[in-house]
DNA sequence: CGACATATTGAAGGGCTTCAAGCTACGTGG
DNA sequence: CCACGTAGCTTGAAGCCCTTCAATATGTCG
């Protein structure tokens, strides 16, 4: 996560399990914030790593694989915020976030993150996040349980939108 | 590259001596376009690499460095596409554009590509790069010789417009 | 030169941001 | 237990920036 002025982007969005690293973002004031209750952040040194690395085929290839992950991480991240509308945004969102939290094909989330985290995240304003939501409920595309749980109702209309407007 | 709609998002932008590959990307219909003259793409087996990989560990480090390397320029691009106007976006551009292609410390950069590569690369529209370009060079912050050839006349500016608006 | 791609410029419209206010949820302390 | 406070969320209204459509340059290659 990367401040620059008083804004911030969310370069990368760690859900359990994942790993990162590896970036040039030293020379950024980046910094790592824990939004899940009993979060643990291990960190290895660098230099350290690439020793054993050389010594150990599997390590290596666990690194790479880690790579890998995060450059994937990545390139979604990008193609969300290469979209044109806040719509479209929001709602590859919530797709993303069901194919990395809920691990069956269960099609409901419990978004482990604040509106404005997803808005730093996808990199429009909170209010445009809140109204995304709101107008994909009412276009009976999810439903919202609480805050904080999103089921999809359609997801036939989130996937189309991705690539065609969800416009009327 | 990759097309969605009609519309395509460029999701690494390789430059001479780059690397890239082992993305997710399979699942999209992405392409790879050369966009110089005397492009030369060599391809090695996924498996095989990893083979070679597990016996070298000079191979094995060679590949970590050139994922590191595809991860800093996808968190680059990640940034740039998290800023607020255009103008903040291709300013961001033409300073990346300058430290990965001028090797010194040149201030001019002969952009290897057309004001549509632009425009995909940072999620804006055409006319809007047009636009950005004309104003930066109203202001005096760069200089256009030719349509592709920039030179950066207030590097401060671009800077600190990278951070807080470029605004009057 | 003529044709086609690339680039710039103009004008209208819409979506997002911003500022502002109200609302919901939840924890703390009285 | 309820009041209160604060953080999170939603909703409203105004303004601006970007997109889109359109027309005009500029440039390149046959």
């Amino acid at each position: 996560m990367i401040r620059l002025d008083g804004r911030r982007q969310i370069v990368d969005l760690l859900l359990p399990g994942d790993l990162f690293g590896f970036s040039v973002l030293d020379e950024y004031d980046s910094t790592i914030e824990a939004i899940a209750e009993g979060t643990v952040v291990a960190a290895y040194p660098r230099r350290r790593v690439e020793m054993l690395a050389d010594s150990d085929p599997q390590l290596a290839r666990e690194i790479r694989q880690v790579a890998f992950a995060a450059l994937s991480r990545l390139q979604a991240q990008l193609l969300i915020l290469g979209r044109i509308t806040a719509l479209e945004k929001v709602g590859s969102f919530i797709l993303e976030m069901v194919a990395r939290l809920s691990a069956g094909n269960s099609n409901s989330v419990a978004l482990p993150m604040s509106r404005y985290d997803i808005a730093d995240y996808l990199a429009v304003s909170v209010e445009t996040v809140s109204r995304s939501l709101t107008d994909l409920k009412q276009r009976g595309v999810i439903k919202l349980a609480g805050t904080r749980t999103v089921r999809i109702v359609n997801r036939n209309a989130l996937e189309d939108g991705e690539r065609s407007g969800l416009a009327a």
